[in-house]
DNA sequence: CGGCCTTTTGTGCACGCGGTCAAAAAGTCG
DNA sequence: CGACTTTTTGACCGCGTGCACAAAAGGCCG
Protein backbone atom coordinates (compact mmCIF):
# COMPACT_ATOMS: atom_id res chain seq x y z
CA UNK A 1 0.00 0.00 0.00
CA UNK A 2 2.98 2.60 1.02
CA UNK A 3 4.86 2.12 -1.56
CA UNK A 4 6.33 5.53 -1.36
CA UNK A 5 7.03 8.66 1.34
CA UNK A 6 8.80 9.39 4.07
CA UNK A 7 9.78 5.97 6.79
CA UNK A 8 8.31 5.33 9.23
CA UNK A 9 11.10 6.38 12.19
CA UNK A 10 9.80 4.28 14.40
CA UNK A 11 9.49 0.12 14.70
CA UNK A 12 4.97 0.09 14.64
CA UNK A 13 4.95 -3.57 16.38
CA UNK A 14 7.54 -2.76 18.80
CA UNK A 15 5.34 0.39 19.76
CA UNK A 16 2.71 -1.33 19.78
CA UNK A 17 4.32 -4.14 22.17
CA UNK A 18 5.64 -1.29 24.66
CA UNK A 19 2.18 0.09 24.47
CA UNK A 20 0.64 -3.46 25.44
CA UNK A 21 2.74 -3.41 28.46
CA UNK A 22 1.59 0.29 29.95
CA UNK A 23 -2.18 -0.48 29.13
CA UNK A 24 -1.44 -3.61 30.90
CA UNK A 25 0.15 -2.49 34.14
CA UNK A 26 -2.25 0.93 34.51
CA UNK A 27 -5.16 0.08 32.62
CA UNK A 28 -6.88 1.92 30.00
CA UNK A 29 -8.44 5.06 31.99
CA UNK A 30 -5.10 5.39 33.91
CA UNK A 31 -3.07 5.38 30.81
CA UNK A 32 -2.60 9.13 29.44
CA UNK A 33 -1.59 9.57 26.00
CA UNK A 34 1.17 12.26 27.17
CA UNK A 35 2.24 8.62 28.78
CA UNK A 36 2.19 6.93 25.70
CA UNK A 37 3.79 9.55 24.04
CA UNK A 38 6.29 9.58 26.39
CA UNK A 39 6.96 5.81 26.42
CA UNK A 40 7.30 4.82 23.25
CA UNK A 41 9.22 8.11 21.85
CA UNK A 42 7.34 9.37 19.58
CA UNK A 43 5.24 12.52 18.93
CA UNK A 44 1.63 13.32 19.43
CA UNK A 45 0.47 13.37 15.66
CA UNK A 46 2.20 10.34 14.39
CA UNK A 47 0.72 7.92 17.38
CA UNK A 48 -2.88 9.22 16.08
CA UNK A 49 -2.02 8.36 12.50
CA UNK A 50 -0.70 5.23 12.84
CA UNK A 51 -3.08 3.77 15.77
CA UNK A 52 -6.44 5.91 15.48
CA UNK A 53 -7.12 7.26 18.86
CA UNK A 54 -6.18 5.79 22.53
CA UNK A 55 -9.23 3.73 22.44
CA UNK A 56 -8.56 1.71 18.85
CA UNK A 57 -5.20 1.66 20.30
CA UNK A 58 -5.88 0.02 23.53
CA UNK A 59 -8.12 -2.32 21.54
CA UNK A 60 -5.43 -3.49 19.04
CA UNK A 61 -3.11 -3.95 22.26
CA UNK A 62 -5.64 -5.96 23.65
CA UNK A 63 -6.03 -8.30 20.90
CA UNK A 64 -2.44 -8.60 20.70
CA UNK A 65 -2.35 -9.80 24.52
CA UNK A 66 -4.95 -12.52 23.64
CA UNK A 67 -3.44 -14.13 20.35
CA UNK A 68 -0.36 -14.46 22.77
CA UNK A 69 -2.00 -15.63 25.11
CA UNK A 70 -4.12 -18.33 22.87
CA UNK A 71 -0.94 -19.55 21.29
CA UNK A 72 0.93 -20.20 24.87
CA UNK A 73 -2.64 -21.78 26.13
CA UNK A 74 -2.71 -23.86 22.89
CA UNK A 75 0.87 -25.35 23.24
CA UNK A 76 0.89 -25.91 26.69
CA UNK A 77 -2.33 -28.40 26.58
CA UNK A 78 -1.73 -29.80 22.68
CA UNK A 79 0.78 -32.76 24.71
CA UNK A 80 0.90 -35.09 27.19
CA UNK A 81 -1.53 -35.48 30.49
CA UNK A 82 -4.48 -32.21 30.98
CA UNK A 83 -4.47 -31.69 34.53
CA UNK A 84 -0.31 -30.63 34.87
CA UNK A 85 -0.65 -28.41 32.13
CA UNK A 86 -3.96 -26.62 33.22
CA UNK A 87 -2.45 -26.67 37.19
CA UNK A 88 0.45 -24.77 35.30
CA UNK A 89 -2.00 -22.37 33.63
CA UNK A 90 -4.11 -21.50 37.02
CA UNK A 91 -0.79 -21.56 39.00
CA UNK A 92 1.02 -18.94 36.67
CA UNK A 93 -1.02 -15.49 37.43
CA UNK A 94 -0.25 -16.61 41.49
CA UNK A 95 3.14 -16.81 41.31
CA UNK A 96 3.78 -13.71 39.33
CA UNK A 97 1.97 -11.67 41.46
CA UNK A 98 5.08 -13.13 44.01
CA UNK A 99 7.48 -11.65 41.77
CA UNK A 100 5.81 -8.46 40.36
CA UNK A 101 4.94 -6.70 42.95
CA UNK A 102 6.58 -3.72 41.80
CA UNK A 103 4.64 -0.62 40.39
CA UNK A 104 4.37 -0.33 36.39
CA UNK A 105 4.77 -4.41 36.17
CA UNK A 106 2.11 -5.67 34.20
CA UNK A 107 -0.54 -7.37 36.65
CA UNK A 108 -3.49 -9.58 36.35
CA UNK A 109 -5.28 -10.89 33.26
CA UNK A 110 -5.68 -7.97 30.81
CA UNK A 111 -8.75 -9.17 29.37
CA UNK A 112 -10.22 -9.26 32.75
CA UNK A 113 -8.52 -6.01 33.80
CA UNK A 114 -10.72 -4.55 30.43
CA UNK A 115 -13.75 -6.46 31.05
CA UNK A 116 -13.93 -4.62 34.20
CA UNK A 117 -12.81 -1.15 33.23
CA UNK A 118 -14.42 -0.92 29.58
CA UNK A 119 -17.18 -3.75 28.53
CA UNK A 120 -20.05 -1.63 30.24
CA UNK A 121 -19.97 0.79 27.84
CA UNK A 122 -17.75 0.08 25.06
CA UNK A 123 -19.64 -2.60 22.78
CA UNK A 124 -16.22 -3.36 20.74
CA UNK A 125 -14.50 -4.41 24.04
CA UNK A 126 -17.35 -6.51 24.80
CA UNK A 127 -16.91 -8.14 21.72
CA UNK A 128 -13.16 -8.60 21.68
CA UNK A 129 -13.45 -9.71 25.32
CA UNK A 130 -16.74 -12.44 24.56
CA UNK A 131 -14.86 -14.15 21.95
CA UNK A 132 -11.74 -14.80 23.97
CA UNK A 133 -13.78 -16.28 26.49
CA UNK A 134 -15.35 -18.38 24.04
CA UNK A 135 -11.99 -19.27 22.56
CA UNK A 136 -10.62 -20.60 25.78
CA UNK A 137 -13.22 -22.54 26.90
CA UNK A 138 -13.41 -24.08 23.71
CA UNK A 139 -9.58 -25.10 23.96
CA UNK A 140 -9.95 -26.20 27.25
CA UNK A 141 -12.96 -28.21 26.62
CA UNK A 142 -11.28 -29.99 24.08
CA UNK A 143 -8.59 -30.84 25.89
CA UNK A 144 -10.77 -32.41 28.86
CA UNK A 145 -12.65 -33.79 26.34
CA UNK A 146 -9.53 -35.97 25.74
CA UNK A 147 -8.36 -36.66 28.88
CA UNK A 148 -12.12 -37.53 30.07
CA UNK A 149 -11.84 -40.24 27.32
CA UNK A 150 -8.18 -41.22 28.08
CA UNK A 151 -9.51 -41.70 32.01
CA UNK A 152 -7.65 -38.69 33.60
CA UNK A 153 -10.31 -36.45 34.24
CA UNK A 154 -13.92 -36.99 35.94
CA UNK A 155 -16.98 -37.59 33.41
CA UNK A 156 -19.27 -36.33 36.73
CA UNK A 157 -19.40 -32.77 34.42
CA UNK A 158 -19.41 -32.02 31.25
CA UNK A 159 -15.88 -30.71 29.62
CA UNK A 160 -17.66 -27.27 28.45
CA UNK A 161 -18.44 -26.96 32.29
CA UNK A 162 -15.44 -27.64 33.27
CA UNK A 163 -13.62 -25.60 31.06
CA UNK A 164 -15.97 -22.74 32.46
CA UNK A 165 -14.91 -23.57 35.73
CA UNK A 166 -11.55 -22.81 34.32
CA UNK A 167 -12.13 -19.81 32.96
CA UNK A 168 -13.79 -18.59 36.15
CA UNK A 169 -11.05 -19.39 38.44
CA UNK A 170 -8.52 -18.25 36.34
CA UNK A 171 -10.33 -14.49 36.06
CA UNK A 172 -10.89 -14.66 39.30
CA UNK A 173 -7.48 -15.61 40.24
CA UNK A 174 -5.70 -12.87 38.07
CA UNK A 175 -8.39 -10.31 39.83
CA UNK A 176 -7.74 -10.84 43.39
CA UNK A 177 -4.32 -11.12 42.80
CA UNK A 178 -4.14 -8.01 42.00
CA UNK A 179 -4.82 -7.10 45.84
CA UNK A 180 -2.73 -8.93 46.94
CA UNK A 181 -2.47 -13.00 47.33
CA UNK A 182 -0.44 -15.18 49.46
CA UNK A 183 1.15 -17.62 46.93
CA UNK A 184 0.79 -20.77 48.93
CA UNK A 185 -2.90 -20.27 49.98
CA UNK A 186 -3.68 -19.89 46.29
CA UNK A 187 -1.95 -22.63 45.01
CA UNK A 188 -3.65 -24.70 47.26
CA UNK A 189 -6.91 -23.42 45.96
CA UNK A 190 -5.58 -24.36 42.60
CA UNK A 191 -4.96 -27.97 43.72
CA UNK A 192 -8.33 -28.57 45.54
CA UNK A 193 -9.83 -27.30 42.25
CA UNK A 194 -7.74 -29.67 39.94
CA UNK A 195 -7.92 -32.33 42.43
CA UNK A 196 -11.92 -32.15 41.89
CA UNK A 197 -11.47 -32.98 38.64
CA UNK A 198 -9.56 -36.05 38.89
CA UNK A 199 -11.70 -39.14 37.64
CA UNK B 1 -22.24 17.62 67.53
CA UNK B 2 -24.03 19.86 65.16
CA UNK B 3 -26.32 21.31 67.66
CA UNK B 4 -27.33 23.93 65.73
CA UNK B 5 -27.18 25.28 62.53
CA UNK B 6 -29.72 25.03 58.92
CA UNK B 7 -30.54 21.57 58.80
CA UNK B 8 -29.54 18.85 55.58
CA UNK B 9 -31.92 19.31 53.30
CA UNK B 10 -31.32 15.73 51.73
CA UNK B 11 -31.27 12.03 53.48
CA UNK B 12 -27.48 11.45 54.20
CA UNK B 13 -28.39 7.46 54.29
CA UNK B 14 -30.23 7.45 50.57
CA UNK B 15 -27.97 9.56 48.97
CA UNK B 16 -25.14 7.31 50.14
CA UNK B 17 -27.31 4.23 48.63
CA UNK B 18 -28.09 6.15 45.31
CA UNK B 19 -24.46 6.86 44.82
CA UNK B 20 -23.23 3.54 45.52
CA UNK B 21 -25.88 2.15 42.71
CA UNK B 22 -24.27 4.86 40.10
CA UNK B 23 -20.75 3.83 41.68
CA UNK B 24 -21.80 0.21 41.13
CA UNK B 25 -23.27 0.32 38.24
CA UNK B 26 -20.81 2.62 36.08
CA UNK B 27 -17.43 2.20 37.73
CA UNK B 28 -15.19 4.99 39.70
CA UNK B 29 -13.85 6.63 36.33
CA UNK B 30 -17.00 6.29 34.40
CA UNK B 31 -18.89 8.39 36.95
CA UNK B 32 -18.55 11.88 37.16
CA UNK B 33 -19.14 14.53 40.14
CA UNK B 34 -21.68 15.77 37.65
CA UNK B 35 -23.31 12.21 37.22
CA UNK B 36 -23.97 11.86 41.25
CA UNK B 37 -25.04 16.11 41.08
CA UNK B 38 -27.75 14.67 38.89
CA UNK B 39 -28.44 11.19 40.25
CA UNK B 40 -28.81 12.49 43.73
CA UNK B 41 -30.38 15.74 43.27
CA UNK B 42 -28.33 18.03 45.37
CA UNK B 43 -25.25 20.91 44.48
CA UNK B 44 -21.58 19.65 43.83
CA UNK B 45 -20.49 21.67 47.05
CA UNK B 46 -23.07 20.15 49.31
CA UNK B 47 -21.79 16.91 47.78
CA UNK B 48 -17.77 17.84 48.85
CA UNK B 49 -19.30 19.29 52.00
CA UNK B 50 -20.96 15.83 52.85
CA UNK B 51 -18.70 12.71 51.51
CA UNK B 52 -15.66 14.45 50.85
CA UNK B 53 -13.81 14.28 47.65
CA UNK B 54 -14.76 11.89 44.83
CA UNK B 55 -12.93 9.11 45.87
CA UNK B 56 -13.52 9.43 49.60
CA UNK B 57 -17.21 9.36 48.70
CA UNK B 58 -16.48 6.13 46.54
CA UNK B 59 -14.48 4.49 49.05
CA UNK B 60 -17.56 4.77 51.83
CA UNK B 61 -19.61 3.05 49.01
CA UNK B 62 -17.83 0.34 48.81
CA UNK B 63 -17.82 0.08 52.25
CA UNK B 64 -21.10 -0.29 52.76
CA UNK B 65 -21.57 -2.50 49.50
CA UNK B 66 -19.57 -5.04 51.34
CA UNK B 67 -21.02 -4.73 55.27
CA UNK B 68 -23.98 -5.45 53.53
CA UNK B 69 -22.73 -8.54 51.39
CA UNK B 70 -21.19 -9.56 54.62
CA UNK B 71 -24.15 -9.58 56.63
CA UNK B 72 -26.22 -11.88 53.41
CA UNK B 73 -23.68 -14.09 53.34
CA UNK B 74 -22.97 -15.26 57.32
CA UNK B 75 -27.58 -15.61 57.81
CA UNK B 76 -26.84 -17.68 54.44
CA UNK B 77 -24.63 -20.06 55.85
CA UNK B 78 -25.38 -19.86 59.46
CA UNK B 79 -27.72 -22.53 59.39
CA UNK B 80 -28.77 -25.59 57.68
CA UNK B 81 -26.60 -27.46 54.95
CA UNK B 82 -23.76 -25.72 53.49
CA UNK B 83 -22.91 -26.69 50.24
CA UNK B 84 -26.60 -25.75 49.01
CA UNK B 85 -26.05 -22.41 50.67
CA UNK B 86 -22.33 -21.91 48.59
CA UNK B 87 -24.13 -23.15 45.62
CA UNK B 88 -26.73 -20.23 45.77
CA UNK B 89 -23.89 -17.70 46.84
CA UNK B 90 -22.67 -18.93 43.66
CA UNK B 91 -25.43 -18.84 41.39
CA UNK B 92 -26.79 -15.76 42.43
CA UNK B 93 -24.57 -13.49 40.36
CA UNK B 94 -25.06 -16.11 37.58
CA UNK B 95 -28.41 -15.60 37.60
CA UNK B 96 -28.60 -11.43 38.33
CA UNK B 97 -26.38 -10.86 35.35
CA UNK B 98 -29.35 -12.48 32.88
CA UNK B 99 -32.15 -10.37 34.63
CA UNK B 100 -30.05 -7.26 34.82
CA UNK B 101 -29.19 -7.09 31.30
CA UNK B 102 -29.95 -3.54 30.83
CA UNK B 103 -27.90 -0.46 30.88
CA UNK B 104 -27.74 1.42 34.27
CA UNK B 105 -27.96 -1.68 36.56
CA UNK B 106 -25.49 -2.50 38.85
CA UNK B 107 -22.93 -5.21 37.07
CA UNK B 108 -20.60 -7.87 38.74
CA UNK B 109 -18.92 -7.69 42.18
CA UNK B 110 -18.22 -4.23 43.20
CA UNK B 111 -15.07 -5.34 45.32
CA UNK B 112 -14.31 -6.95 41.95
CA UNK B 113 -14.35 -3.86 40.13
CA UNK B 114 -12.99 -1.62 42.39
CA UNK B 115 -9.80 -4.49 42.14
CA UNK B 116 -9.29 -3.98 38.95
CA UNK B 117 -10.32 -0.21 38.58
CA UNK B 118 -8.53 1.37 41.92
CA UNK B 119 -6.29 -1.00 43.94
CA UNK B 120 -3.54 -1.14 41.65
CA UNK B 121 -2.95 2.88 42.56
CA UNK B 122 -5.06 3.20 45.15
CA UNK B 123 -3.34 1.72 49.01
CA UNK B 124 -6.92 2.59 50.65
CA UNK B 125 -8.66 1.19 48.18
CA UNK B 126 -6.29 -2.00 48.29
CA UNK B 127 -7.16 -2.23 51.57
CA UNK B 128 -10.50 -2.41 51.68
CA UNK B 129 -10.88 -4.98 48.98
CA UNK B 130 -7.87 -7.30 51.25
CA UNK B 131 -9.71 -6.89 53.79
CA UNK B 132 -13.34 -8.18 52.47
CA UNK B 133 -11.08 -11.10 50.84
CA UNK B 134 -9.52 -12.22 54.39
CA UNK B 135 -13.68 -11.94 55.61
CA UNK B 136 -14.97 -13.86 52.78
CA UNK B 137 -12.63 -16.44 53.76
CA UNK B 138 -12.83 -16.62 57.09
CA UNK B 139 -16.63 -16.80 57.11
CA UNK B 140 -16.82 -19.30 54.10
CA UNK B 141 -13.97 -21.21 55.86
CA UNK B 142 -15.63 -21.43 59.15
CA UNK B 143 -18.99 -22.83 57.35
CA UNK B 144 -16.66 -25.54 55.32
CA UNK B 145 -15.07 -26.66 58.63
CA UNK B 146 -18.38 -27.46 60.11
CA UNK B 147 -19.64 -29.16 57.03
CA UNK B 148 -16.04 -31.30 56.79
CA UNK B 149 -16.74 -32.26 60.29
CA UNK B 150 -20.22 -33.32 59.56
CA UNK B 151 -19.27 -35.23 56.38
CA UNK B 152 -20.90 -32.75 54.13
CA UNK B 153 -17.93 -31.89 52.64
CA UNK B 154 -14.46 -33.65 51.42
CA UNK B 155 -11.16 -33.42 53.91
CA UNK B 156 -9.56 -33.92 50.68
CA UNK B 157 -8.44 -30.06 51.12
CA UNK B 158 -8.02 -27.94 53.98
CA UNK B 159 -11.51 -25.48 54.08
CA UNK B 160 -8.68 -22.47 53.84
CA UNK B 161 -8.02 -23.81 50.43
CA UNK B 162 -11.69 -24.58 49.42
CA UNK B 163 -12.98 -20.89 50.64
CA UNK B 164 -9.92 -19.38 48.75
CA UNK B 165 -11.15 -21.54 45.62
CA UNK B 166 -14.59 -20.24 46.04
CA UNK B 167 -13.22 -16.83 46.18
CA UNK B 168 -11.68 -17.05 42.76
CA UNK B 169 -14.66 -18.59 41.50
CA UNK B 170 -17.13 -16.05 42.61
CA UNK B 171 -14.98 -12.87 41.61
CA UNK B 172 -14.38 -14.64 38.44
CA UNK B 173 -17.96 -15.24 37.80
CA UNK B 174 -19.05 -11.97 38.42
CA UNK B 175 -16.68 -10.58 36.44
CA UNK B 176 -16.90 -12.45 33.38
CA UNK B 177 -20.65 -12.25 33.31
CA UNK B 178 -19.87 -8.35 32.63
CA UNK B 179 -19.67 -9.60 29.12
CA UNK B 180 -22.36 -12.03 28.77
CA UNK B 181 -23.21 -15.25 30.04
CA UNK B 182 -24.81 -18.21 29.16
CA UNK B 183 -26.91 -18.58 32.75
CA UNK B 184 -27.00 -22.23 32.29
CA UNK B 185 -23.69 -22.84 31.51
CA UNK B 186 -23.09 -20.98 34.18
CA UNK B 187 -24.96 -22.74 36.89
CA UNK B 188 -23.81 -26.29 35.41
CA UNK B 189 -19.69 -25.05 35.86
CA UNK B 190 -20.66 -23.76 39.38
CA UNK B 191 -22.69 -27.39 39.85
CA UNK B 192 -19.15 -29.03 38.96
CA UNK B 193 -17.77 -27.26 41.32
CA UNK B 194 -19.59 -28.05 44.30
CA UNK B 195 -19.44 -31.66 43.10
CA UNK B 196 -15.89 -31.42 43.72
CA UNK B 197 -16.25 -30.56 47.26
CA UNK B 198 -18.85 -33.38 48.10
CA UNK B 199 -17.58 -35.97 50.31
C1' DC C 1 17.67 16.11 -10.34
C1' DG C 2 12.97 17.51 -9.20
C1' DG C 3 8.26 16.37 -8.30
C1' DC C 4 5.47 13.51 -5.40
C1' DC C 5 3.70 11.10 -1.54
C1' DT C 6 3.77 9.89 3.22
C1' DT C 7 5.21 10.48 7.81
C1' DT C 8 6.92 13.59 11.33
C1' DT C 9 6.82 17.44 14.22
C1' DG C 10 5.00 20.70 17.35
C1' DT C 11 1.74 23.91 18.29
C1' DG C 12 -2.86 25.01 19.40
C1' DC C 13 -7.64 24.41 20.93
C1' DA C 14 -12.11 23.33 23.01
C1' DC C 15 -14.07 20.57 26.33
C1' DG C 16 -15.10 18.33 30.58
C1' DC C 17 -13.10 17.06 34.63
C1' DG C 18 -12.44 17.32 39.87
C1' DG C 19 -12.39 20.64 43.17
C1' DT C 20 -12.97 25.48 45.65
C1' DC C 21 -15.19 29.52 47.50
C1' DA C 22 -17.98 33.37 49.05
C1' DA C 23 -22.40 34.84 49.74
C1' DA C 24 -27.22 33.68 50.79
C1' DA C 25 -30.50 30.90 53.36
C1' DA C 26 -32.41 28.27 57.20
C1' DG C 27 -32.53 26.76 61.29
C1' DT C 28 -31.30 27.21 66.98
C1' DC C 29 -30.74 29.63 71.20
C1' DG C 30 -30.16 33.42 74.52
C1' DC D 1 -35.50 39.78 67.81
C1' DG D 2 -30.67 39.16 66.62
C1' DA D 3 -26.34 36.69 66.93
C1' DC D 4 -24.48 32.33 65.65
C1' DT D 5 -23.82 27.99 63.22
C1' DT D 6 -24.27 24.98 59.43
C1' DT D 7 -25.90 23.94 54.83
C1' DT D 8 -27.09 25.45 50.28
C1' DT D 9 -26.22 27.54 46.06
C1' DG D 10 -24.08 28.50 41.83
C1' DA D 11 -20.42 30.59 39.79
C1' DC D 12 -15.65 29.87 39.05
C1' DC D 13 -10.82 27.92 38.27
C1' DG D 14 -6.85 25.39 36.64
C1' DC D 15 -5.64 21.32 34.52
C1' DG D 16 -5.22 17.56 31.51
C1' DT D 17 -7.38 15.43 28.08
C1' DG D 18 -8.35 13.80 23.18
C1' DC D 19 -7.77 15.56 18.90
C1' DA D 20 -6.80 18.62 14.54
C1' DC D 21 -3.80 20.95 11.55
C1' DA D 22 -0.09 23.20 8.90
C1' DA D 23 4.43 23.11 7.80
C1' DA D 24 8.73 20.57 7.45
C1' DA D 25 11.34 16.43 6.38
C1' DG D 26 12.63 12.11 4.20
C1' DG D 27 12.80 8.56 0.66
C1' DC D 28 11.04 6.76 -4.07
C1' DC D 29 10.48 7.20 -9.03
C1' DG D 30 10.48 9.15 -13.52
Amino acid sequence: MARTGRPRAFDKDQALERALLLFWSRGYGATSVQDLVDALALERGSLYGTFGDKRSFYLTAVQLYWDTYERQLVTALEAGPVLPALREVLANPARAQEIASDVGVPQGCMIGNTTAELVPHDAEAREIVARSHARFIQIVADALRRAQAGGEVTQAATPEAQAQLLLFTVQGLSLVSRAGLDTAAALAAVDALIDGLRA
